[in-house]
DNA sequence: TTGAAAGCGGTACCAG
DNA sequence: CTGGTACCGCTTTCAA
């Protein structure tokens, strides 16, 4: 109950009164939403200096329903290749006068759900979803509502819904291709629940790739665990160790594919800990290009996703949704294999 | 000029009239700010039920000048440290009915500023910062108005504002130690520069620690640069490699201590590439204890910041300064050596 | 216990 | 070009 603050906020009345002018002249001048004359503009200038004078942003969202401020949903705030793609985005944000804030959800519907609702009312001018499920009524609440939804390292079914992505099938053939020019036997497959449906993607095309290039696509190559979304290092270092240390050698991959970079780097931890040497007997990949994935040793190979790229389209979307004007849809982008040491 | 927000909110008044009921019984009971009948409780909640009410915010922190809504600065959403305190934070927050936003400013002042005078009409709840420099006027406004301001990773020269941090002291007694007893000759200092008091602290007391313990303390041994704090891997990549290329060998430190691991993992590819062995010839520490410290190889050994704690302490502040508790306002967490393979 | 009405700080609309 | 005023959705007296 600790209410009573404190030190009432300047208000447009009274820069209204200082200036000798009525509040909506003040706020035409302010948004350009009629002309005022030179003189006039002069007054409220001043007016404004003097009193230290901030608008008061809520106050006016409330009324027009139009803000300066785009959330962006992040289900795990920990991971670098969402938070490179957010500070590109919040830069260009900053830059054009907008103001970016990032939620995250930690991967959990609820939490996810509860943060869109409440959104309805903070009147953002548009919502940036990475990732998420479930969520489809509550997006529709917000679009309804007129603010714009981005949705980010997904694709929606609905096609009204804008969204922006990373190609997940040309890529897997640079992957196989590179394997098998390399001599590897086996490829394993090493992610997370595809609970995520940009995951779901990658193992299906995942699959179907490997089977045009003739290599064994059945279940004993895919290797995925709940856990491995939250914690990747951890969780990745560990459930490999289980893998490596529990299953017979002669079946196991020799080749292996991480859904993510940090995956990648828990597992090379747990191949050199039981003797593998990478690349010779094992090899690793992972995905991302998270900007360690150079610095370990030997160097991580990778399916980049430009997040910096990403982040710039995204802006791009966003401006060209507030602005109105006709944009793609569906913006795909593409992924490149990055060879390092690691296989 | 896209206006025109379409589908109306539910509102308050809605809910009172279906309820037959005015609007400030509904508030009332909403926020038992008076008994409400019981009778009355129940039609109120069947008409939220059917109509689907979901209050607003925003019209209600307008009016009383208060919210659940933590702001949370941050200078660098890349850094994990960060995000790390900030995921346990705002976890905590979620679980308590709060919810937290961050909002990066890469350090750049003009932006902190910017976000910070912004945030006066927001009226969230709390606003956490993190380092940040140059903001003391705008702090102030937002104490006047009753915003609780908590200074993080950093600690207030003026004694009211609340904040917590790491001991910076004591961990150099350690490191110093440590590095004597495995013999290293001379012991250097990677740093960005000390604008953030934060690091300011870290040096004097390095200096002072190294005195103490006989090793050369002179600028000899400081190495700061300040691109340094942005794009800690590449740039402490690169800033190693021309140090180790272009300076004498005899001169130049034998052990290092890094002001992160980002850095620290960028200096031991340099030291790998320039043919230096890990910890033979050259050791090198961080500071932080970032998730892949462990996971590099060889591992890193770094002075342990508890991100997890510092988020969970912070949230304590929060809660307390919140609820008008008299709380510790200088809030000191200690910081533990971590000894790993690389010195 | 409840209702009526006056704001919170702006913007939208209309008349002049 | 400018002033007046209703109103956004909710909270807060104050009187009944």
């Amino acid at each position: 109950m600790t209410k009573g603050r404190s030190s009432k906020s300047v208000t447009i009345k009274q820069v209204a009164s200082l200036a000798g002018v009525s509040p909506g002249t003040v706020s035409n001048m302010l948004n350009g939403t009629a002309p005022v004359a030179k003189e006039t503009v002069e007054r409220i200038t001043n007016a404004i200096e003097e009193l230290h004078y901030v608008p008061n942003v809520i106050a006016s969202s409330l009324r027009s329903k139009t803000g300066k401020v785009i959330d962006v949903l992040t289900p795990n705030m920990n991971n670098t290749f969402y938070t490179r793609i957010l500070s590109t985005f919040t830069e260009l944000a900053d830059k054009n006068g907008y103001y970016a804030r990032v939620i995250g959800f930690e991967y959990s519907v609820e939490r996810e759900k509860r943060v869109l609702s409440n959104l309805q009312h903070h009147m953002p001018a548009a919502v940036v979803i990475f990732n998420g499920f479930g969520d489809e009524e509550e997006i529709y609440k917000l679009i309804k509502r007129g603010i714009k939804v981005i949705l980010a390292d997904r694709v929606s079914q609905d096609d009204s819904i804008p969204s922006i992505s990373f190609d997940n099938k040309k890529i897997f053939n640079d992957i196989v291709k590179m394997f098998k020019k390399k001599g590897y036997k086996k490829i394993g497959l090493f992610t997370e629940l595809p609970q995520i449906q940009n995951i779901r993607e990658r193992m299906d095309n995942f699959l179907c790739t490997l089977k045009k290039y003739g290599y064994p696509a059945d279940d004993s190559v895919v290797f995925a665990r709940e856990d491995l979304r939250l914690d990747n290092l951890k969780n990745g270092y560990q459930y490999m160790k289980e893998i490596l240390e529990e299953k017979d050698k002669k079946e196991l991959p020799d080749a292996w594919v991480a859904s993510s970079d940090l995956l990648a780097i828990g597992m090379m931890k747990a191949a050199r800990e039981n003797g593998y040497s990478i690349p010779g007997e094992l090899g690793i990949m992972g995905f991302d290009n998270i900007a360690v994935a150079e610095y370990v040793e030997p160097g991580l190979t990778t399916a980049e996703q430009g997040q910096e790229l990403m982040g710039r389209e995204l802006w791009k979307m966003v401006v060209g949704l507030l602005k109105g004007d006709k944009i793609e849809k569906k913006k795909v982008l593409p992924q490149k294999l990055i060879i390092r040491g690691s296989c």
